[in-house]
DNA sequence: TATAATCCGTTGTTTTTCCAACATACTTTT
DNA sequence: AAAAGTATGTTGGAAAAACAACGGATTATA
């Protein structure tokens, strides 16, 4: 256990909160942890979800299976990012599974007990619902950019929007972005090869400039 | 003041709190209420935002202009609803205007003091910041869905989509829908004629029925 | 280093969406 | 009940995206 802790220390779940406190916070939160051999399910769709998971080794994918039955990855859970969380506040049945990618451990903690902080009042209870706080905040914000890059009409349009959003949260007319163009392709919700043939337009016209990973607003 | 939480004693916000406590959180929270005309802008973009709003009186929009000026409605406030809450809790600075539509009346609560309860821990602590988690997890399911609608390829997938989302939250194959056909248009990022002709498709097909806001998957 | 695998851009075709304009139905007002 | 306003459906042409297929470049691997 003291091993597993020494792992998700500092994740931003369990920021500023000291080390000596990490042991009774997981008596609080009636802490369990799991292990997952590759490919087994983590959460499956249709269970009611009353913790959510602190991923402390391994790697995990968010997936959902639509009308169709067609699969699509929502996510990936790198360690130390917590997973299921809005599910475990809203009373809704979640509509997606999560899989291990590969052998992996989590830690699952009672979000009841978080919001619901034991009589002595701990001091790390203000500092976890803090970062419980801003981390669904935070999402909040990323899907809302993100709907508003998919929302508009036109593979340009969603390009110039995701690029000058960038910008501004890098301060900078050149930027870096974190994904390849499949990934920026599925981000923005528009077929790869075509969003490839907007970008080479964007350079022609003069309005971009870019190479890899790298571009720059004109 | 008592006066403006009679109003607001209802809201999800403040759910199973004791109406005596009300006037007590108000101190603890420095709540602060602010009054605007048709017209004022309430937040505006590129301000720091310290405080989030709860509505007591009055119509509110958030809007946001994009890269080239457009202006887009991205909510709208009723009373009893909060906003800004999402940037309150990550120090960004957010991209979007809050415009009061009609006479409006505010109160503004303090982020920090929320997360961060009084030395005595008041209970009703407790239950705001299992009110506020609850709603902002409750957005953040929200926005997932309409990203999962709007990240199909074509209208009548979006549609689809839609509609078996609505008929799982309803429990029922017949299903009721909130918005008009110019709603539904927006809310799923496609032209609203373009969509009334794939309804049409649709139901020749005879994959769904509808008339007005009642809909029915076959 | 050779080979395989992956990523990215290009092109032509097919499908879908947008857009504008209009027709019809329904609602509200007077 | 007439008139005005609003919501919805329809259609055809223009624009855009999807799709498939391929080639070159880069990266990973044997």
């Amino acid at each position: 256990m003291i091993n597993e802790l020494e792992k998700i220390k500092d994740s931003v779940l369990l920021q500023d909160i000291k080390v000596e406190e990490l042991s009774s916070m997981l008596g609080c939160l009636r802490g369990v942890i799991k292990h997952y051999k590759k490919g087994e399910e983590v959460l499956s769709q249709g269970a009611e979800i009353k913790k959510f998971g602190l991923l402390t080794e391994g790697k995990l994918q968010v997936v959902q299976y639509d009308y169709l039955g067609n699969k699509s990855i929502l996510s990936i859970i790198e360690p130390k990012q917590i997973f299921a969380e809005a599910y475990a506040y809203v009373n809704k049945i979640p509509s997606m599974n999560v899989e291990a990618l590969v052998d992996s451990t989590v830690l699952f903690l009672d979000s009841d007990k978080l919001s619901s902080p034991c009589q002595n009042c701990c001091s790390f209870h203000k500092q976890l619902v803090k970062n419980l706080l801003f981390i669904i905040s935070n999402k909040n914000v990323n899907l809302t950019e993100k709907i508003e890059c998919m929302a508009k009409r036109t593979t340009k349009e969603k390009l110039l929007t995701f690029l000058s959003l960038e910008s501004i949260k890098q301060n900078s007319k050149e930027i870096y972005i974190q994904y390849d163009r499949q990934g920026l392709a599925d981000y923005l919700g528009v077929e790869r090869s075509a969003m490839s043939a907007e970008l080479s337009k964007l350079k022609n016209e003069g309005i971009i400039e870019y190479n890899k990973n790298w571009f720059k607003l004109l």
